[in-house]
Parts: structure tokens; C-alpha cells; sequence
RNA sequence: UGGGGCGUGGCCAAGCGGUAAGGCACGGGGUUUUGGUCCCCGGAUUCGGAGGUUCGAAUCCUCCCGCCCCAGCCA
């Protein structure tokens, strides 16, 4: 984390921040990250973990992990594991603060038999139906339920027998006593707690009340001593509500500041969408390298120091914005470029035979691991007659601009020789290129000529006789359209998946790749970088590309300057 | 028609009354045994619009326009 340190920007939250430690609100700084686990962690929650540890940092404060479990319907233990995992991976450490709001499922108990006995809350026994009604509209006032003054004694009463289990679900809510008339909704007295017979996660079946979110999330805060509690957008409206329960309670008081949530281009970030794309099979699951979760980046082989990186440059502010994807894939390029070490592969094969090559001799080759970090040392590439090379590589018939190979053209493959293409041999049937026929010039060893003669292009190769088989898994974004849920009548977000978004090759790689294991970070000369996916086997691998590298040529060939 | 927010180049985003940072993307050039990296250079006479205050406004005031969120016993 200390590389990005010193340029960390400065946001609105900030200000706030220094105002509060200035004029004494609050002496230290305490945030948290608050999921539910009913789902994966996106990079739209990275950049809300981000912010929230990173505050704590620059502050010297605190960060707690808090799972807001109040829903045992939606929840599992399987997702607390996996946000565990994800928040671990990008960098972040809670140390023993790790909460859940069931830890305060008692307190909160007895807070809400507080505001009963304080005339603030009152049992009801509208059903969901007819509370919807009684609510009233955006613009027109709602109005009392008929159950709204009760007793305190009989709302006591009603309340420890709704914990008891004596009603069945949805019969009776406790709802807090504010202004039915209030033209914010979430004052129109909210519902507190639900009869849910259902088992939680944590909690078992001790409960059969849960707290809502707004009854639990601004509570849970204040138990925790949280002195600023981020949140997103969408609940700007709901801060008056969690305002009038401290002030009620009497209890500490957090300040809540609301920034906008993350979306990007090119994919979907809901909890409710990625869900479908998993259940509907439109992906191989959460961790699928095309899905914008954290576990499917990290399988993509993104590293956590882009994902953060990426985190900080987009900012933080109130206005809704779309990111333009090419910054995160730009964030992992700057990444891999200065880390992953180079080697040799040919996705799309084509034969070369080098004719004037001696028939079994080998030579192994110097090759850099990364120019960028000469520290990475070198290491030895097998050559021999019989190569493959990058079918884009070469072009019959070259259209201008092209540098590549073509008849009669001399060419450089990279850390070997420069080698001239002599003829080309096609399937008499189909017409189709199958084999160049090449000769090279033993004096350009290493890919120098001492004549000094320049070529326009280097390529990268492989040995036919030495390349390990390899499943490639080539993915391009999930969606067709900048914005997916740009669709016509009647269609929604799914019409516009990108049904090329994964593309498997068998590609040849390098053999020094043999003990390449699952996590491992590559680049692939000229192609971009891949990361070996877990499900390769002693004798199988397989690559996901992370992402490309930039590529001029095909920008020009996509742009229509060349054919 | 209620309430809460937001509008700065293609996309993000600084700016907090003194005369438009930065990043990505895009275009041009240089270096180069990755058409990669790296290095230069280029773009808002203008800050949603219109008025007003001021010597001076993206920044203050007024009105207007546009976009987002809220009517779950989801979070």
C-alpha cells in the first residue's frame, strides 16, 4: 500500500473529517464496511472498502468489518466466508473487529422496548398491504394506522409475545411513532422489526424477530463507537430516520456521509443482476473471470494493488458516474507491466520450417524476463527448425502499415534470429495458409544483425517440437453495449450480453511455463497478460487472459485506416 | 404535483470570489529486439441555461432546465 501513498487524493470526505477533528466532535476516527451477506463483493463494494480502511489509515484510526445480518431469509455463512476472503485479498486487515448486527440483536431488544415505554414505538397489525396504503404517496400525506395509540402497557405487552413466537409471520410489526404526514417517506412510521420464523445464521432459532435494516444499521454504528458512517447515495433520505433513533436513544452519535456508489462500463454491478447472470448460467459462476466480483477479478488474474489503485484515482464524490472500464484495465496493465515476467506463446498457430536450419539442432536462447525489472534475470528458450509463430503475424498479401511477415520479407524473432519467409504452403483444397517456408540468418543470433540491417517487426515464437499444449481462455467484456441496460421494449439487461465474451484456444506456450502454478502472473510477449487458472492440472494448463496489451495495429485495423 | 441529491472537455475529477489541476480515453511525434513500456506535444475563451451582485464569478444571489434516489415487514 505504500507505493500510492504519498498521491492518495483528497476528497469532500476528508474536509469533513478535518472540520469534525477540528472543532471537536470527534477526537479520533472509527469506520467500518458494512455487508450484507447475501452475495459477492464487486469492485463497486472495493471502492467503499477502500475508502473505509483507507480512511482509517490516514487517520491512524480504526476500520471494523461488520456484517449486517438482519435478514435471515437471504443470508448464509457461505458469503460471510467469501467477504472475508475478498476484503483479506485486497490488502485490508479488521484484526478483531469483526461485528455482526445479530451480536445486538438483544440491545437493540431492549432499545426498542425503550421507545415503547417513551411512547415512540407502537406494535401494529396492519398487514404489509394494507401498511402500504396507509403510507400514502410521494405526494400526498399517509395517515394513521388505527393501531397507532395503544397503550404502552399493551404495546409491551404484544411485543414480548411477538418475540415469543405466539403470532404467525407478517401479522404484527413494531413500528416507530414519528409523522405519518412527513413528505420523507422513511418518517411515515417505519417499521422496526418483522416476525420472521426462520433460522439465522448466527443466531439460530433464539429469534423470531428481526430489526430491520434502518432499525439496526444507525444502532449498530453507534454500539461500535463509529464516528463517520459512509454509505451510499440512497440513503441520504434515510439519514433524518437513523438521526431521530440516536437522538431518541440518546445514544452516540455517528455522522453519516454519503458518497456515489461506483458503476462502470461495459458491465453490471447489482447485487440483484450479477445474481441472474450466476443462476441463469449466462457465466460459470460468481468467480467467473468475466463477472465484475472481486473473486471473478482476482481468478482474471487482477492484483489487488490495481484494484486499489483503481480505487483511489476515480474518486469520490456525490455526483452518479460511470466509469469508463479502459481505467481499470489500465490500472492492471501498469501493475503486471512492471511485475509479471515475460515469456513465449502462440495462440493462433502457424507452422514456420526453417530451411536452412540444421534438421536436430537446438539452441536455447537468452531471453529477459522483464525488461522492466532486470532483476527478473533470464532464462533459456529452446529453438529449432520447426517453429510456430502468430497466424496475424503474417499476411500474403500485406496491406500498408503492416510490418509483420509476408513473402519475401525479413523479420526478427525476438531473442533468436532474423528469418526471411521464402514461400508459403497452402491446403490445395481450401487455399488456407498452412506452413511458411522461412531461412534464417545464423549471423543475426540473438536478433542482432552486425551489418546493421533493421526489420520493421520482432515476433515471438515457439519451439514445435518443445511448446507445452495450453488452454487459453480468451474473455472480452461481459456486454455489448457501454450501458447494458440500454435495451429495447421489452428486453432487459441480458439481451445485451456479448455472446463472444469467452473465446478457448489451444495455443502453444513455452515449456519453461511446465511448472507455472494456479495465481501465477504472465505476460505473453506481444499479447497481453494471463494469470493460470485453477482448473489446470499436472498435465493440462490453462490461462485466462487478464487483459491485453495496447495494441496500435489493431486500433488502426478497428478504426478502418487500414484493411 | 412532495422530499432528498447532483449537473466542470468523450469518461472520471480538482476547484471553496482573482481569472479552468490531474488521470483515463483520443490525436500527433520521439525512443524501442514486445506495433508493449517510457518520453514529449495537442486540445474546455469555458464550467447545464438565463439574469443579477462584484473591479473581477465555475465559485455568491435569483429564476429556469436536465438527470438520479424515495411509496420493501430488502439492504
Amino acid at each position: 500500500m505504500a507505493d500510492s501513498e504519498s498521491k492518495k487524493p483528497r476528497t469532500f470526505i476528508h474536509e469533513i473529517i478535518d472540520e469534525d477533528l477540528k472543532s471537536g466532535r470527534f477526537d479520533r476516527v472509527h469506520t467500518r464496511f458494512p455487508p450484507e451477506p447475501n452475495g459477492y463483493l464487486h469492485i463497486g463494494h472495493a471502492k467503499a472498502i477502500v475508502l473505509n480502511f483507507g480512511l482509517a489509515e490516514e487517520y491512524g484510526g480504526k476500520c471494523n468489518l461488520r456484517f449486517d445480518d438482519t435478514n435471515p431469509l437471504t443470508e448464509d455463512p457461505h458469503y460471510v466466508e467469501s467477504i472475508r476472503r475478498d476484503v483479506r485479498w485486497l490488502g485490508y486487515d479488521w484484526e478483531d473487529r469483526e461485528f455482526y448486527a445479530s451480536d445486538y440483536f438483544e440491545q437493540l431488544y431492549e432499545w426498542a422496548v425503550q421507545l415503547i415505554k417513551a411512547g415512540k414505538a407502537y406494535v401494529d397489525d396492519l398487514s404489509a398491504e394494507e401498511i402500504r396504503r396507509y403510507r400514502g404517496t410521494l405526494t400526498e400525506p399517509g395517515k394513521e394506522s388505527p393501531y397507532r395509540n395503544r397503550s404502552v402497557e399493551e404495546n409491551l405487552d404484544l411485543f414480548e409475545r411477538m418475540r415469543k413466537g405466539e403470532f404467525p409471520d407478517g401479522s404484527k410489526v413494531l413500528r416507530a411513532k414519528i409523522d405519518m404526514a412527513s413528505p420523507n417517506l422513511n418518517l411515515r412510521d417505519p417499521v422496526m422489526y418483522r416476525i420472521i420464523h426462520a433460522e439465522h445464521h448466527r443466531t439460530g432459532n433464539k429469534w423470531c424477530i428481526y430489526p430491520t435494516y434502518d432499525w439496526a444499521h444507525g444502532q449498530s454504528d453507534s454500539i461500535e463507537g463509529i464516528t463517520h458512517s459512509i454509505c451510499t447515495l440512497e440513503f441520504e433520505d434515510h439519514r433524518p430516520l437513523y438521526d431521530w433513533f440516536l437522538d431518541a436513544l440518546g445514544v452516540h452519535h455517528p455522522r453519516q456521509i454519503e458518497f456515489a456508489r461506483l458503476e462502470l462500463t461495459y458491465t453490471v454491478l447489482s447485487k440483484r443482476k450479477l445474481r441472474r447472470l450466476v443462476e441463469e448460467g449466462y457465466v460459470r459462476g460468481w468467480d467467473d473471470p468475466r463477472m465484475p466480483t472481486l473473486s471473478g477479478l482476482r481468478r482474471r488474474g487482477y492484483t489487488p494493488e490495481a484494484i486499489r489503485d483503481f480505487c483511489e484515482r476515480i474518486g469520490v464524490a456525490k455526483s452518479n458516474s460511470v466509469v469508463d472500464i479502459a481505467l481499470l484495465e489500465h490500472c492492471v496493465r501498469q501493475d503486471l507491466n512492471k511485475r509479471a515476467p515475460r515469456k513465449m506463446a502462440v495462440l493462433r498457430p502457424l507452422r514456420v520450417v526453417i530451411e536452412n536450419y540444421p534438421d536436430d539442432q537446438v539452441e536455447y536462447m537468452d531471453c529477459i524476463n522483464n525488461p522492466e525489472d532486470l532483476s527478473q534475470g533470464t532464462r533459456k528458450v529452446p529453438f529449432s527448425k520447426v517453429l510456430y509463430i502468430e497466424r496475424d503475424d503474417f499476411r500474403e498479401d500485406p496491406p500498408k502499415k503492416f510490418y509483420r511477415l509476408a513473402p519475401g520479407r525479413e523479420v526478427r524473432l525476438r531473442y533468436a534470429y532474423f528469418i526471411k519467409c521464402v514461400d508459403v504452403v497452402k491446403d490445395p483444397g481450401t487455399g488456407e495458409v498452412v506452413e511458411l517456408r522461412c531461412t534464417y540468418d545464423p549471423a543475426t543470433r540473438g536478433g542482432d544483425a552486425p551489418d546493421g540491417r533493421k526489420v520493421k517487426a520482432t515476433l515471438h515464437w515457439v519451439s514445435a517440437a518443445h511448446a507445452l499444449e495450453a488452454e487459453v481462455r480468451l474473455y472480452d467484456h461481459l456486454f455489448t453495449k457501454p450501458d447494458p441496460n440500454e435495451v429495447e421494449e421489452g428486453q432487459d439487461f441480458t439481451a445485451n450480453i456479448n455472446p463472444d465474451s469467452l473465446q478457448v484456444v489451444t495455443a502453444y506456450v513455452e515449456p519453461s511455463l511446465a511448472e507455472a502454478k494456479p495465481g501465477e502472473r504472465f505476460q505473453f510477449e506481444r499479447l497481453g497478460y494471463f494469470v493460470v487458472d485453477p482448473d489446470s492440472t499436472d498435465d493440462k494448463l490453462v490461462f485466462n487472459r487478464t487483459v491485453t496489451l495496447k495494441d496500435t495495429w489493431a486500433k488502426l485495423q478497428k478504426a478502418g485506416k487500414v484493411n
